[in-house]
DNA sequence: CGCTCCCTTGAAGCTATTCAAGTTGAGTGG
DNA sequence: CCACTCAACTTGAATAGCTTCAAGGGAGCG
C-alpha cells in the first residue's frame, strides 16, 4: 500500500522496500474532515503529525484584530508539523479549507522511525526543509512582488506542487481557493484581490469561477509571474544517497519496532 | 572550549560532556569577515554550514529588478544552513551586515555528528525548526502588521534573541542595523522606514543614531509591538511551558474565545 | 577639503484599504 | 417550481498609506 506522500518522498530520498513499508504502516490511519475544521490549534501540544491525502488545508494565525494570516497551504501529499514535537508548543493553527482526507502519525511512531529507519527519517526532514524554503519564497512574495505577480506566483506554486504528485494535470482543473483565502495569504484585502484577479482575467491569464480558479495556460502564467520552481526542490534524486540520520532514542526499543514493522535489518547492522 | 552557539543549544537539548566536546570540535575553525561580504551565494552548493559567533549577518535574495529581500537575520549564536546539504542547492545568499566572526562546519562533520552524536544532531535540528518558526512570524509581520508595529516587532525580536545569549543587556545597546536594511526586511521603502522610525522616536520608543538604533525601554516597545516571544522557543529545558490562563467561559468575549481557540475564517471580510 | 554614505524632508502620485451597495448562484423550504 | 437566504463575488467612491523623485544635511574618512 502506498499513497501520495510516500510516492513524493520516495522520489527525493532513496528508500528501501522495508523503509516504504514502515512509512506506509505509519500513515495508514486515516481520518476525514469537513471544510473549515481545525486539525490543531495555536497553543496546543499535539500528539500527532498529519499528512494530507486529499483536499486543501492551511496553517494560519488569527491576529489580535481578528484578521487571519495564512502561512502555508497544505495540498495532497504534504506532511505538516512532522517534527513539531521537538519544539515546545504550536504557535499557529492548522485547518482544512476543503473537505480533507488526512493520515495521522503519532509522534511516538516518528521517534521509532528516527531510530530504526534513518532514510525515512531523512525523508521527513527533507519535507520540513522544503516547507521552510516555500516559506522563504512567500516572504519574498509578500514583501517585494507587485500584487498581480504575487497572486499569479501563488497560483503557479500551488499548481506546480499539485502536478508534482500527479494532480491538476488537466487544463480545466479548478483550484479550490476562495478570494478571501488568497487575500489572507497575500496580506491584501479581499476587495483588492478581486480587482487584481479581474485584471488577470482580462489578460486571459486565469478564469474566475464561483468555486475556484482555472489556469488555462500555466506556462503563460509562469512567465507573467516570473515563476522559478527551484525553491520547491522537485528535481528527481540522481545523486549519491543522502547521509544516514540515526537518532538514538531512549524510549524506542528494537523489539517495539519489530513488533510493529516486522523484522528488518536495522540501521546499526548496515552502518558503522 | 565553548561558544555562544553551544551554550544556546545546550540550554534547549540535553547533551552530555562528550556531546558538547564534539560540537565544540566541530565549530572550532573560525573565520573573520568584513561587513558586506557574502558567505554563500544563490545557486551554489556550499560545503560548509556556518555559525555566527560575533557580528550580524543575513539571508537575502536579490530580485530581478535589483531590490533586496532580507529573509533572516543571523546574530551571534545562530547557525545557518546547518542542513542545506539535504536540498539540492541554495536559493538565497548569506552575507554579513557588520564585521563577523564565523565558525565553519564541513557537511562531512555534520554527517558524523548525525551518526555518532544523536543529541547534537537533534540540537542542530532544533535550531533549524526555530529558524522556520521565526520565518513564519516574519511572514505574519510583513503581511498583517502596520508598518510601525512591524518595525517595532523586528527590533524586539532582535534584542530578545541577543539577550537570550547574554548580549545587548545594557539599555544603551546599539542595534547595528541601517534603515535600508530594515526597509529590505519589512518590504518597505527606505524613505517610509525613516518616517516610521521618526514617529517611534517622537513617541520615545526608540532613539535613532548614525550607527544604529537604541531601545531605551524594551518592555515599552514590546507592549507597543504586541510582541509575544513564544515563537522563539526560548524556554529552558527544565522549565515547563507556561500553563494557559484559565478562561472564564461564562464571561469571555468573542475575542477572548477566538484568541484562545482560533477561528477558521477570515474576519476581515465580514462586517465587524 | 571634498567625497561618500546614510539619514532627513518635501511634494506628487500611485496603490491598497475601507465603507457601502449591489449581483450572482447554490441551497432550502414552501 | 419559485421565492427566500446566505455566502461569495463585484463595483464605486473616498481616503489613507506608501512609493518615487528630488534635494539637502551631517558624520566619518582618505
Amino acid at each position: 500500500m502506498t499513497n501520495l506522500f510516500i510516492r513524493k518522498l520516495s522520489r527525493r530520498v532513496r528508500m528501501s522496500d522495508a523503509d516504504i513499508e514502515a512509512l506506509s504502516a505509519a500513515t495508514s490511519k486515516m481520518l476525514y474532515y469537513d471544510a473549515d475544521h481545525d486539525l490543531t490549534q495555536e497553543g496546543s501540544k499535539p500528539e500527532f503529525a498529519y499528512v494530507i491525502l486529499d483536499g486543501f488545508a492551511c496553517r494560519y494565525r488569527i491576529m489580535q484584530d481578528g484578521s487571519r494570516s495564512i502561512l502555508a497551504y497544505l495540498v495532497p501529499g504534504d506532511g505538516c508539523d512532522l517534527h513539531a514535537s521537538i519544539l515546545t508548543q504550536m504557535v499557529h493553527s492548522i485547518g482544512t479549507l476543503t473537505p480533507c482526507t488526512v493520515a495521522t502519525i503519532p509522534y511516538r511512531v516518528i521517534k521509532e522511525l528516527a531510530a530504526y529507519r534513518p532514510n525515512v527519517y531523512l525523508a521527513l526532514w527533507w519535507s520540513v526543509l522544503v516547507d521552510e524554503s516555500i516559506l522563504q519564497e512567500w516572504l519574498v512574495s509578500v514583501g517585494r512582488r507587485s500584487s498581480d505577480k504575487q497572486l499569479a506566483h501563488f497560483l503557479c506554486e500551488v499548481l506546480t506542487r499539485l502536478q508534482a504528485v500527479g494532480l491538476a494535470l488537466e487544463p480545466d482543473y479548478r483550484i479550490p481557493l476562495k478570494q478571501s483565502e488568497l487575500a489572507d495569504t497575500a496580506g491584501l484585502s479581499h476587495v483588492h484581490v478581486q480587482r487584481v484577479l479581474s485584471d488577470l482575467r482580462k489578460a486571459k491569464l486565469i478564469e474566475v469561477g464561483r468555486k475556484g480558479l482555472v489556469v488555462p495556460d500555466l506556462e503563460r502564467l509562469k512567465a507573467f509571474a516570473e515563476f522559478k520552481p527551484d525553491y520547491l526542490h522537485l528535481s528527481h534524486l540522481d545523486e549519491a544517497p543522502p547521509p544516514p540520520a540515526p537518532l538514538d532514542l531512549a524510549n524506542a526499543t528494537k523489539d517495539d519496532f519489530e513488533k510493529r514493522f516486522g523484522r528488518n535489518r536495522s540501521f546499526r547492522d548496515q552502518n558503522p
